[in-house]
RNA sequence: GCGGCAUUAGCUCAGUCGGUAGAGCACUGGAUUGUGAUUCCAGGUGUCACCGGUUCGAUCCCGGUAUGUCGCCCCA
């Protein structure tokens, strides 16, 4: 344990049984919530040329300048990378293959990214997102479909408290224009800035909008707005995604300053945030990027996506108390004897010829730890085989949930028409 | 990448004003022959994160490293 050659790699986690089983339960939710939407799966490399990431995500983003796992295949010197998040991989998918040439596409993956940072709760260098993104669509129905998607999936998961922030950034030339004027107004005022906004100034100013400083709010709240920057067209779309959210009832915030991190975004940007996860709020966040399937040499096509954080949302789950326990089987068959130890085998797999899941104890044991297995286990019920029963061609069948106090009750049952009994029982104990 | 805090049995944690350590849970065995969860009895739990310094002596004080955590930055 203190050996560092036996750690796993900062930030990159053992997902434990545990927890596996909430993640495979979620997954199994997530499938089932994208395939109502008509969203089918692909699933990319995770590692890709380290250029499709610097073209896609913008060269001068902190992703891109500081987070990746790049490297030299040291066989043959290509330069590769762990993929920091999955939109780029995806419009390579899409562009390499034609998919969108025809017609237009509902696309989703889900799968590990990497992206070197600090690591803390609700963000680590190996992490999972759910990524949804749609090739081929142009107007405001299918962003606002993707995020009437996120209202469902919090629903079916039973989440609480994520709410809904939305902006548009407008076109490119729009948001520039936007830009220019932002910087110029902010060096109008350079004197009112902090060593951060002078930092951002050029690189993100649109962030300085964000200043938790004090001395710093008026004057930003006096800045130009991109809003007023939006040409008719861009405002109609945005009005668009609004209306759509307003007949579906689903409550929103428009923020001026929601801004995406990565290059490629125009128009509609949305995010899915919470306050109880710390400093990771976002567990959703997407928008459109209309400009990246040419910009990466395809032919021009809108498109819309959203990523979710799957750590984030499981912690929400656990700490909204929604992980369930864990998976039980239905049966846990304890044996002693040669002759009842084979017949155990042939029962067990009857058994599970029925559709029953089935522990058969391995190794040695007495019936007293063995039975103790089959009880922390969860199984419904133990088999117990002992030379009796093996002799008879019959197994003793015992319930293992009954009322606190309760012996469970035990019978004797042929081997044949075990699995008829079992199944009637196990439905009735169901249905109590 | 920057700053604060933390790291003691498998888990959750207590403790030693510096003299090599405990609880609960869990685990294992037992309380009449082949029966769990309840009860009773017994038992191992550990280089007190790692490396170095101060000291007669460090798990405790100091420094560094690693990991976690909170915040900043950024983002899912």
């Amino acid at each position: 344990m203190s050996q560092k050659t036996l750690q796993a790699v900062r930030g990159m986690n053992d997902i434990l049984p545990d927890e596996a089983e909430l993640w495979e339960r979620f997954e199994e939710v997530i499938r089932s919530w994208l395939h109502s939407y008509g969203y089918r799966p692909v699933r990319m490399p995770i590692v890709e040329p380290t250029g499709l990431f610097k073209r896609a995500i913008g060269e001068v983003t902190d992703i891109v300048e500081k987070e990746m796992y790049s490297f030299e295949d040291a066989l043959n010197g290509e330069q590769l990378t762990l993929r920091p998040e999955g939109t780029a991989g995806c419009v390579r998918a899409v562009i390499q293959h034609s998919l969108a040439a025809q017609q237009p596409r509902r696309l989703y993956y889900m799968g590990q990214m990497f992206r070197h940072e600090r690591p803390q709760k609700g963000r680590y260098r190996q992490f999972h997102q759910v990524g949804v993104e749609s090739f081929g669509f142009t107007g405001p129905d299918v962003d606002a479909e993707q995020i009437l998607m996120g209202a469902r999936l919090w629903d079916d998961l039973g989440l609480e408290g994520i709410s809904l922030q939305i902006n548009s950034l407008g076109q490119p030339e729009e948001r520039a224009r936007h830009r220019a004027e932002l910087i110029a107004y902010f060096e109008a005022h350079a004197e009112l800035l902090d060593e951060d906004a002078q930092r951002r100034l050029h690189t993100n100013p649109l962030r300085i909008l964000d200043t938790k400083n004090p001395a710093m709010q008026e004057m930003c709240a006096q800045a130009p707005k991109l809003l007023d920057f939006l040409g008719p067209e861009s405002l109609a779309h945005f009005e668009g995604v609004q209306q759509v959210l307003r007949d579906a009832g689903v409550p929103y915030t428009v923020n001026p300053r929601l801004v995406r991190g990565l290059d490629y975004y125009n128009l509609t940007v949305f995010e899915w945030v919470t306050d109880r996860l710390g400093a990771q709020g976002t567990v959703c966040a997407g928008g459109r990027y209309d400009g990246l399937v040419e910009q990466l040499g395809g032919k021009p096509t809108p498109a819309c996506g959203f990523a979710m954080g799957v750590e984030r949302l499981i912690a929400l789950i656990q700490d909204q108390d929604l992980a369930g326990g864990p998976e039980a089987v239905d049966v846990y068959v304890v044996h002693q004897g040669e002759s009842a130890s084979r017949l155990a085998f042939r029962v067990a797999e009857g058994l599970r010829d029925n559709g029953m899941a089935v522990i058969l104890n391995c190794g040695s044991g007495s019936f007293k730890s063995q039975m103790k297995k089959a009880d922390g286990s969860g199984a419904a019920y133990a088999v117990i085989i002992g030379d009796d029963e093996a002799a008879a061609g019959e197994v003793t069948l015992k319930s293992l949930r009954s009322a606190d106090g309760e012996k469970g009750e035990q019978q004797r049952v042929k081997v044949d028409d075990l699995p008829a009994t079992l199944m009637e029982s196990i439905i009735d104990w169901e249905e109590e």
